[in-house]
DNA sequence: CATTAATTTCAGTCTAGACAGAAACTAATG
DNA sequence: CATTAGTTTCTGTCTAGACTGAAATTAATG
């Protein structure tokens, strides 16, 4: 797999935004990379093309396996494990969406609710911090149980619905 | 300032949860505290309050300015600047979302667009890739598009909308 | 305009986590 | 079952960037 120019930019700028939403840079680039071939590459392959260890890439595909980005396919005649991304966007999407949900919003949910819980009991929290802290609570709950029901709504009409956007707001103002 | 058992948990968690998302840990829990603050507190109290030093303090209120997540103000007969966060969660959100855009997405448009144009005069990229950097583009402009017009909705519409959820698309199948 | 309070800047230290390379492990094939 | 290809684990190194504390700067007050 031989980088042209323009794989490069797009290769190293998805790095780039992975670290900053708290992605290993070279997670991000094996993703990108493994977006754009469009045939399933293996390891070795992916460590030449990118520079980097080939110990890293193993981790790195293991990771990105955990996100459920990608997933190992096998060649005929080729006993090395071959990987390729998901490559219908909005699925990518989502599946991001999902596994952030549950690595991070959901422990946060729980951490809210303890607080939420033992706030009962204490004296000492000043009522109205606690009200601060319930209103947070309510707050991912309200954008979760929403998440919760767009999650099911079938790609075309989600698509449909984005595509209408704004004009929704006139047939809420007239209910 | 004080912090109660379930302050620190608090607080301590929204440090590190703005890690995983390429925050600052230090800046992610003084936004905590200020959030959680019925007060403004002034750089000092803060340093004592989290146990860091004052220096990196003062550069975390200036990330945190630079974010519109707070802002300063002042306490009759007390010279030292004061700072409190903004208390609506919706407002919050959104403030993050629109930084988050202006900071990543904004450029991460103009590099795709650039691929894109390059793209035509290019002839060592295989066209199967010019496709699908073409299809990044497409979805995330489609996704900026909506954003752009629900950033305009006013926050009661919005929150009805979300609170309508799925049976939005009700309304849609039957159209 | 000297004094003091408050804030910012800067230079150096420290650390988490990314990364390389070697060693260990696993499993396919003749 | 030895050989070899492929993958993973492990240990140590390196570095970006978070953080500190001191020095420099700014601004308010009598």
């Amino acid at each position: 797999m031989k980088l042209t120019p323009i794989m490069q930019k797009y290769v190293l700028h998805w790095g780039e935004m992975g670290t900053r939403w708290g992605v290993n840079r070279t997670v991000a680039q094996i993703h990108a990379l493994l977006y754009l071939s469009p045939t399933p590459l293996h390891a070795e392959d992916i460590a030449d093309t990118l520079g980097v260890a080939r110990s890293n890439v193993s981790t790195s595909l293991k990771e990105l396996q955990g996100w459920n980005l990608i997933k190992i396919v096998h060649l005929m005649g080729d006993r090395r494990d071959h990987f390729e991304s998901v490559k219908d966007l909005w699925d990518m999407f989502m599946v991001i969406i999902e596994e952030r949900k549950r690595r991070e919003i959901d422990p946060t949910l729980t951490m809210l609710r303890n607080c939420v819980l033992e706030g009962d009991a204490d004296q000492e929290t000043p009522p109205e911090i606690k009200q601060r802290i319930r209103d947070v609570l309510e707050f991912i709950e309200t954008l979760t149980t929403w998440h919760e029901q767009m999650r099911t709504v079938p790609k075309p009409t989600l698509l449909k619905l984005m595509k209408l956007g704004g004009k929704i707001t006139s047939f809420l103002g007239k209910k």
